[in-house]
DNA sequence: AAAGATCTCAACCGCAACGGC
DNA sequence: TGCCGTTGCGGTTGAGATCTT
């Protein structure tokens, strides 16, 4: 079901020749490129892609090293199918970060950001499309949209692998999502659902205090009501949060413009 | 068997973020 | 503070493989 002929090398391509503007070659790697890179590596380690080309004597640019390194030669990349979990490990990052595709890849060991990327846009994204499509014909007039809220990058992203180093617990079941979700475009108002998990038992107090630490509201400097996100305290105005019955998910009330203008900024 | 269509994935491109000066 | 070089990322492309007719 997963195994949708991911195969890699399983093709060579013939090497081409095409040259930049400064005689750097172009298109695929042969296998004499690929030991002159690996050596290079090996000897001088990874970073300063600049000196790169003139150190392992090859006539491609920096990226083309960096990235032929990163998605290739590297050691311990995984090649082959990619297995029910990791699948469904990328189902639920991507649900939690959008198209991050470093992020979602830093969390799959032996997969790089490339593969999980291609692998989604052959394998996830038309299905999903698809199943999509299938529901809004089934029910034509229902207006439920979901949105990846995107703050400020940094603070979601040093959030994030901290959150996941210390609570591998989350991810390995991954049902946390903060989702947007809107019936109610006319007067600008939506909902944001923190979601912490399907079944309380996976998240244990430790991962329980962080989220809670993360969207606790505070008292700024001069007076303003704010929130916290990502461990940056962000102005704000009134925050509703509500414990649902079920006691896992909190709801934050407030108008769109200002949730974009804060989150995304 | 051949031709065309579709799929896969390595590689490229453009851009934003970052750091040093 | 602004400029410039470097790095890293996501979107896109296109060559080759595979499938379909």
């Amino acid at each position: 079901m997963y195994n949708m002929s991911t195969e890699k090398s399983t093709k060579e391509m013939k090497p081409v020749t095409t040259t930049h503007g400064l005689g750097l070659r172009k298109g695929a790697w042969t296998a004499h490129e690929d030991t002159l890179l690996k050596k290079c590596i090996e000897k001088y380690g990874e970073g300063k892609w600049n000196l790169v080309p003139l150190r392992a004597g090859l006539s491609r640019c920096r990226k083309s090293c960096r990235l032929r390194w990163l998605n290739y030669l590297r050691p311990n990349i995984k090649r082959g199918n990619f297995g029910e979990d990791e699948v469904d490990l990328i189902l639920r990052l991507h649900k939690l970060l959008g198209n991050r595709w470093s992020l979602i890849a830093g969390r799959i060991p032996g997969r790089t950001a490339n593969d999980v990327k291609n692998y989604w846009n052959t394998n996830i994204q038309p299905r999903s499309k698809q199943q999509k499509k299938e529901s809004s014909d089934a029910k034509p007039m229902q207006n439920i949209t979901t949105t990846v809220i995107k703050p400020k990058t940094l603070a979601l992203t040093n959030t994030l692998n901290q959150c996941m180093d210390e609570n591998p617990q989350i991810m390995a079941h991954g049902e946390c999502s903060l989702i947007r979700t809107s019936n109610d475009d006319d007067n600008n108002n939506c909902d944001i659902s923190f979601g912490l998990s399907s079944s309380p038992s996976i998240l244990d107090d430790k991962g329980k205090e962080y989220f809670d630490d993360l969207f606790d509201d505070i008292e700024m400097e001069d007076g303003e009501y704010g929130w916290l996100f990502g461990g940056s305290p962000v102005a704000g105005q009134e925050l509703n949060v509500v414990e649902q019955e079920d006691g896992q998910n909190q709801l934050f009330e407030f108008p769109m413009d200002e949730v974009a203008w804060k989150l995304i900024d």
